[in-house]
DNA sequence: TACTAAGCGAGACGGTACGTCGAGTCTTTGG
DNA sequence: CCAAAGACTCGACGTACCGTCTCGCTTAGTA
């Protein structure tokens, strides 16, 4: 699933070694980069120097720009990997799934990357495939065998829809919102507010 | 709103009148270029050709290709509104819009070129925000004053994330799973189906 | 010889003549333009507007760049057609023929554009051919029958290479460099001059 | 004087170094193009695809088109300077100058080019200028200290302007013409020839 | 007096070339 | 074998100018 730098088969280290410095600096730049221009506005130059390196460290380690922006994905989400589910409970597993994937692309700011290269020509999109997938199954293990097995693929697609629109939006819902969203998408009772409060 | 072709404000017609019929084949043939491939991926001398004119005609009516997108997209969506709330029964209404606005985009293959553009730059996200209110509106019309009020605005958040995640994965839904993401949104029960049944 | 601005056969004159204002205007716009830029990087647009009228109103006269140039040659030309020889001395005709030609050129700073449409692409350099046969042929008279006949043809392109030279390094001779060429062309001895003077 | 391709003063190769084959190649497609179309008909595209390399290799190393028709000039004339002046007889100097210059230019057809180069606006203008005033140089060393110093200059315009007018017309004079033009020039009597021979 | 054919100014039209930019590859010198 | 620099090919961009065309108007000369 993840796109690692590196291409070269079985060697065990011949020559001068990759230097992780640069590896992660590439990383961090396109990842500002693609925040900024999108995957297609983003030019590879200025990544390169912006990691103060050259265009060949890029390819020497990923083929292509597609190949890097979804490089760039992987390392904005490693270690936020969606939490597996706790099965405690599906709605506290939904909510944290929700707040988790809002909060680590809207900090880097790459919502609106992601979306894009989503509805991006098939190259392109087959990238990012892997993630969702990922999350698909994420959500999938958080609904099975319980009471809201029943139209289970559907409430995942409201459960992702509902999260792209916020990354499209660059909006961080309210915990009411998305405690909302939740209830709804599990068929409970949305929470009480005052009235009044919308 | 619109990006009409034209900028002239109140010239009394000086020299030779640009040619609609020129004007509606770039429409036209931009659509189709920006569906088949995207705002980047598109060529501007592909459209030109497919509209039998030159890249000049293109530039004489719109600055750039992004512009000349939004206009496309603007043009697509004239005359495809939302058909209003019947206020019949508000799972009725929904059903109707989320099949209308699937229906319509699909058949276009519109659907990734419009999420696309909604997560593009601000300039080109404005011609689309219109679009969007529009639909939000309508949602609104069909929910106020009925039982569903609570949480509206993130049941209609709900509603068109569904319709994006349909329209970026060029996927037509069910009968069955657009009817079941409606109850879900309504916070009815999901209709009864035979066990075994996904 | 000369490119007349009509090509209307024999149409007694139906609908609204051409106005001999617009005529003129265009045949001095297009030299002084023509002598800034030479034939190719004269921009017809500005020709027309220095004339305040239209491009329309220069091709309706002229099939195209390359005419317009050789009409505006005509003209500057117009009235300082070659002196027809005088048949007093051969001398005087040749000197008379060398001074108003490097005047007329000079004067209108035309020498170079002239001297460059020469040597452009065959059809361009057909259209001063036959300002180059005119010359030629004026300079035939003055040499035919006299003492001078033999070796008359390179007589020739002495003396309108001599021209070309001034015209290219837009330099006016001085009549005592024009004599000594004049009677070096017809074998005579030059001029005596004292000492010490080049 | 010269127009090298290269403008990196003293940097001591950083990067990979440009080919020279690349820029020979450019140089001699470059000429040959100019030498058919002139400086305006020649297409960029052309020249890049006939030395089989791109437009950017052209644009790398010059600026824009009037440059690369003076590199290209300026190429050409490289190692191709007058005989100097042997001092036997200005007469057989002159004869071998004039047959020398027409010689080189008439076989690479640059013989309009360079006559257009020469009548052109400064910058490209200067390109040649130093070539000319080489053949003035050459002139004067065969003239000066002779019997035939008294107009010098007028006589090596008149031998300039002839070379000039065969280079324009692409014509290769016979050998009985140059000997004519130059006795003329010289002021000597011009050969007997045939009678009935032109 | 009205009609009619053409001139006139403005500007759109299709086409060709320009000079620029970015992607991804290749080739140097130096570690 | 990596690193940095920069040349390399390719293909698209947006601009400029040519010569043509189509508007709404004006202006003779004829009916």
């Amino acid at each position: 699933m993840s796109v690692s730098p590196s291409f070269r088969p079985a060697a065990p280290a011949a020559g001068r070694p990759r230097q992780r410095r640069v590896t992660d600096a590439l990383l961090s730049a396109a990842l500002a980069e693609f925040a900024r221009h999108g995957l297609d506005g983003a030019r590879i130059e200025t990544i390169a120097r912006t990691a103060r390196t050259s265009k060949q460290a890029i390819y020497r380690r990923w083929p292509d720009k597609t190949t890097l922006f979804s490089a760039a994905l992987d390392h904005a989400f490693a270690g936020s990997r969606p939490d597996p589910a706790q099965r405690l409970s599906a709605a506290a597993d939904l909510d944290r799934f929700v707040r988790g994937r809002i909060e680590v692309l809207t900090a880097t700011s790459l919502g609106p990357a992601f979306v894009q290269a989503l509805a991006s020509r098939p190259q392109v999109k087959a990238v990012l495939d892997g993630v969702e997938e990922d999350w698909r199954l994420t959500l999938r293990q958080m609904l099975v065998g319980t009471a809201f097995e029943a139209g289970m693929e559907t409430r995942i697609d409201l459960v992702l829809g509902y999260v792209h629109r916020c990354l499209v939006a660059e909006r961080r819902p309210s915990d009411v919102e998305i405690e909302t969203a939740v209830h709804l998408v599990l068929g409970l009772m949305p929470p009480r507010r005052p009235p009044g409060c919308r």
